[in-house]
DNA sequence: GGAACTCGCCAC
DNA sequence: AAACGTGGCGAGTTCC
C-alpha cells in the first residue's frame, strides 16, 4: 500500500507543511523537570510497595517458583503460563494468534485480589516506563523537542516520536494529571490548545454528500444526530440533555454505536460496548440496572418495558437501527460507500480531495477511512502552516509548538493572546473554507487555555467558534 | 547483542 | 462475506 501526492497541490502541503513541522521541532516544550523526577520517585515506591504486597498471593509463589530469576511481573508470557496452564483458569479472551490473553479485560474476569492489584502495578508501571522515563531522556535545557513526522502514515496524517506527543495520557485523569502536569509554558507564557471539531465526520461528507448528514451539520443547533440515535436505541421518544442519566445515554450511543459504525464496525461489536458502558452484570436485564433517566427509572426498566429483556434482544435491536441508519437515515452515505469501494476494485487506487492517491493492497474499511482521515489532517496542517507563517510575519513571540491529528498546541504570549485567538477564528475557520472551495459544511473550533504559567493537565476551555 | 516478533496500552 | 481506522513504544521473547 503506498500514498501518493498526485496533484502539485498534494506535493506543496507537505514541503510547506515539513517546514513548519521542523520548526516546531525546534521551538520545543518547556519541561517541569522536578515534577517529572518526583513523579518518577513517587512511582517507584508504589510499584515497590504493591510488589511487596503480591509477594503474598499464591499465585506469585507459584510464579516464582517456576521462573526463579527470570521470573517478572511485567512478562504475559509468564502470566499466561501462570494462570492457564498452572492454575487451570478458563482463558475468557485470546490473543491474536491464538494464545491465553492477559490484557485487562481478561485479567478482570477473573475477578481476583491478585489480578486487581496486578492491573495496578502495570498502569504504574505504564506511566513511569512509556511516559515519565521517555520525557526524563528527552528532556534538554528543560525542553523536549519531539518529532512530528509526515511520512510514514498510511492516510497521510501525521505520527509523533521522540517522544512521542501524541498520546500523552487525558482519558484515564489520574495518568493525565502525573503526565500533563509536565507540559508547561515559556515562563509567563501560558499554552492554548485548539482543536477542529467533529472533522472527520465533516470531511466524510465533502466526499459522500449525504442530505441527511448535510442537514446535521449545518443546523448543530436545532439537530443532534448523537441523541437522534439514543433515541432509536434507547426507545426514547426524545432526549432530554440536561437530564445528567439520558446525557450519559447519549455520550453511550456516541463512543459505542455511531463513532465505530462510521470506522466500519458493525452491531454485534456495539451491543458488547454498550452493555460495559450501561454496566449491565449479566445477560439478562436487570429493573435496578443502568442509568437513571427522567420520571427516575433506570434504563434497564425502561428497557424491560420497551420489551427488551435480555442480551440477545438488544443485539437484535441494534441490528435494526444498524440497518435504518444505513438505509433509511444515511442511504447516500451507504450507495457512496459501495460506489467508492467499487471504483478502488476497478482502479486498484481512491484519491484524497487534498492531492493524494492510495494504491496498492486494501480492504473495504481502509478505502473509506483513508481519504476521509487524511484529508481531515489535511486540514489543520494547512491551518498549522499558515498560522506559523502569520506569526512570524506578524513578528509575534508566540509559539505552535505541537500538533494532534486535530489539534495544535501554542505557547503564547499572553499580551499576543488576543490577536491569537482572532488569527485562529481567521485562519482555520474562515481561510481553510476559501483555500478548499469544496469544503460545504461549516467548520468549528474549540479553543482551551492554561493559566499564566500553568500546565497541560489544567486546561479551561475558553472560546468555540463555529461559522 | 541486535533484529524481528508478540502483546499490551496510550492517543486521535 | 466480513466485521473498528491511524499511529508509537516498552517489555519480554525468540532467533540468528
Amino acid at each position: 500500500m503506498q500514498v501518493v501526492p498526485y496533484k502539485k497541490e498534494g506535493y506543496q502541503l507537505l514541503h510547506d507543511g515539513a517546514i513548519c513541522f521542523s520548526e516546531m521541532h525546534q521551538h520545543g516544550i518547556h519541561i517541569d523537570s522536578k515534577h517529572l523526577k518526583g513523579e518518577y520517585k513517587r512511582l517507584k515506591k508504589e510499584i515497590s510497595n504493591l510488589s511487596k504486597l503480591l509477594e503474598s498471593h499464591e499465585e506469585v509463589k507459584i510464579w516464582k517458583r517456576k521462573y526463579k530469576d527470570n521470573f517478572s511481573f511485567e512478562s504475559d508470557v509468564q502470566l499466561s503460563d501462570i494462570l492457564f496452564k498452572e492454575l487451570h483458569y478458563e482463558p475468557t479472551k485470546f490473543t491474536k494468534i491464538g494464545n491465553p490473553s492477559v490484557d485487562k479485560e481478561a485479567l478482570s474476569a477473573l475477578h481476583s485480589s491478585f489480578t486487581d492489584r496486578l492491573l495496578k502495578l502495570r498502569f504504574y508501571s505504564k506511566i513511569q516506563n512509556t511516559y515519565l522515563k521517555s520525557l526524563i531522556e528527552e528532556t534538554c535545557n528543560g525542553y523536549i523537542h519531539p518529532f512530528l513526522n509526515l511520512q510514514t502514515a498510511r492516510t497521510y496524517r501525521s505520527s509523533g516520536s521522540f517522544p512521542n506527543v501524541q498520546n500523552q495520557p487525558i482519558r484515564d485523569a489520574e495518568a493525565g494529571e502525573i503526565i500533563r502536569k509536565a507540559f508547561i509554558p515559556r515562563e509567563g507564557r501560558l499554552l492554548v490548545g485548539v482543536d477542529y471539531g467533529g472533522i472527520e465526520v465533516k470531511t466524510a461528507a465533502l466526499y459522500h454528500q449525504d442530505p441527511t448528514m448535510l442537514g446535521y451539520l449545518r443546523n448543530p443547533e436545532e439537530a443532534d444526530m448523537h441523541a437522534d440515535f439514543a433515541c432509536l436505541i434507547f426507545k426514547l421518544d426524545d432526549l432530554d440533555t440536561n437530564n445528567s442519566g439520558e446525557n450519559k445515554l447519549r455520550k453511550a450511543t456516541k463512543n459505542s454505536f455511531t463513532f465505530p459504525q462510521f470506522y466500519g464496525d458493525y452491531y454485534k461489536n456495539n451491543a458488547t460496548v454498550f452493555w460495559e458502558w450501561l454496566q449491565f452484570s449479566g445477560k439478562k436485564i436487570k429493573r435496578n440496572e443502568g442509568p437513571v433517566i427522567r420520571n427516575d427509572i433506570t434504563i434497564g426498566q425502561h428497557l424491560i418495558n420497551k420489551g427488551i429483556k435480555n442480551f440477545d434482544q438488544f443485539v437484535k435491536h441494534i441490528k435494526k437501527v444498524e440497518h435504518d441508519m444505513w438505509n433509511k437515515r444515511f442511504p447516500v452515505y451507504s450507495k457512496w460507500k459501495d460506489k467508492h469501494y467499487k471504483e478502488y476494485l476497478k482502479n486498484r487506487f481512491v484519491t484524497i480531495l487534498s492531492g493524494f492517491v492510495c494504491q496498492g493492497a486494501m480492504g473495504k474499511n481502509d478505502v473509506i477511512n483513508y481519504p476521509i482521515q487524511g484529508l481531515a489532517f489535511h486540514c489543520l496542517l494547512w491551518s498549522c502552516i499558515r498560522l506559523n507563517k502569520l506569526l512570524k510575519k506578524y513578528k509575534m513571540k508566540t509559539k505552535l509548538i505541537f500538533q494532534i491529528h486535530d489539534e495544535i498546541v501554542a505557547d503564547v504570549v499572553p499580551e499576543e493572546l488576543d490577536d491569537y485567538l482572532e488569527l485562529l477564528k481567521q485562519v482555520m475557520v474562515e481561510d481553510l473554507k476559501t483555500h478548499w472551495d469544496f469544503i460545504n459544511v461549516p467548520l468549528e473550533i474549540e479553543v482551551k487555555k492554561s493559566e499564566v504559567d500553568g500546565n497541560w493537565f489544567n486546561m479551561e476551555k475558553t472560546m468555540t467558534y463555529i461559522n
